[in-house]
DNA sequence: ATAGGTGCAAATGTTTTGCTGTCAA
DNA sequence: TTGACAGCAAAACATTTGCACCTAT
């Protein structure tokens, strides 16, 4: 069995060293599907590296995702989520229980792209995220 | 001259009461182009209330954008700004130094509300946010 | 051996809140 | 008159950072 915790497909390492701690914090994102904050992956870790720092998990949730083996949500709440799959995509937020789903949507038009000509900003890459009320608190008559 | 400070023109009031403290945090986001924080609403608003709270800053930007009378920007940096133009218009924010401009975006294809249709959420709204960098940035060479 | 990384705790920066007094209606 | 709101300060909250020690290379 080839275990590729830590490293990419490719090879490519994060940061200089391999430490567990990192493999731990990236292992952790990429296995969760819910989008998770620094503290819930920090709960994680901590059940497999018991005296592991809230500090490391920033530090490496950082630096993870400027070497792009993940990626930063600063959408919906009042923290940063991440999620382990770094292909471009959206997500949806449930604007009452913050639940993130992802949704797959087509490239955008040349509308926009020309919307984008009319500001004097270069290499600009677009986000396209949704806000609406999930399933679970719809169900919930309150 | 039709004064109609604190008040749309509709003659909607903002919360129950029509304090001087509202009405100037309105008029400072309404008057300012640069998509302020509470904190620039703070340092602008006590030159004519020089006795008023940082506390109550956030109290009426909540209030009022939770009312529709501004709107809250949760994009890109640590801190909340605020946007007197309430009309639909996405934002592009520059990557190196925070700056936020408009950009009027043509209403979101069809493809896209497929697109959203394959979610199980409902009351579903777009958000199209860009990210770039300004002409300034780009004419610093660092 | 050594630079990069970790643990810990304190600091930071933004936003919220409890309480008491004030003021718009 | 009275309840909504303001001022003040402390608390809450997520996140960052300084420093001494540790460890992957």
């Amino acid at each position: 069995m080839i275990t590729t915790v830590g490293t990419l497909q490719t090879g490519l390492q994060a940061g200089k060293r391999r430490t567990r701690q990192r493999r731990a914090v990236l292992e952790a994102v990429r296995n969760c599907m819910t989008h998770p904050d620094a503290q819930w992956v920090y709960e994680q870790v901590r059940k497999e590296l018991p005296r592991i720092s809230l500090g490391t998990v920033y530090r490496n949730l950082d630096l993870l995702s400027r070497e792009g083996f993940i990626q930063q949500l600063k959408i919906g709440g009042s923290y940063t989520r991440y999620d382990g799959d770094v292909h471009s995509h959206s997500h949806i937020t449930c604007r009452r229980c913050g639940m993130i789903e992802n949704v797959d949507v087509p490239p955008l038009s040349s509308v926009i792209e020309e919307a984008i000509s009319t500001t004097h900003f270069s290499d600009v890459t677009p986000q396209l995220d949704f806000y609406g009320i999930c399933m679970r608190c719809r169900q919930q008559a309150n």
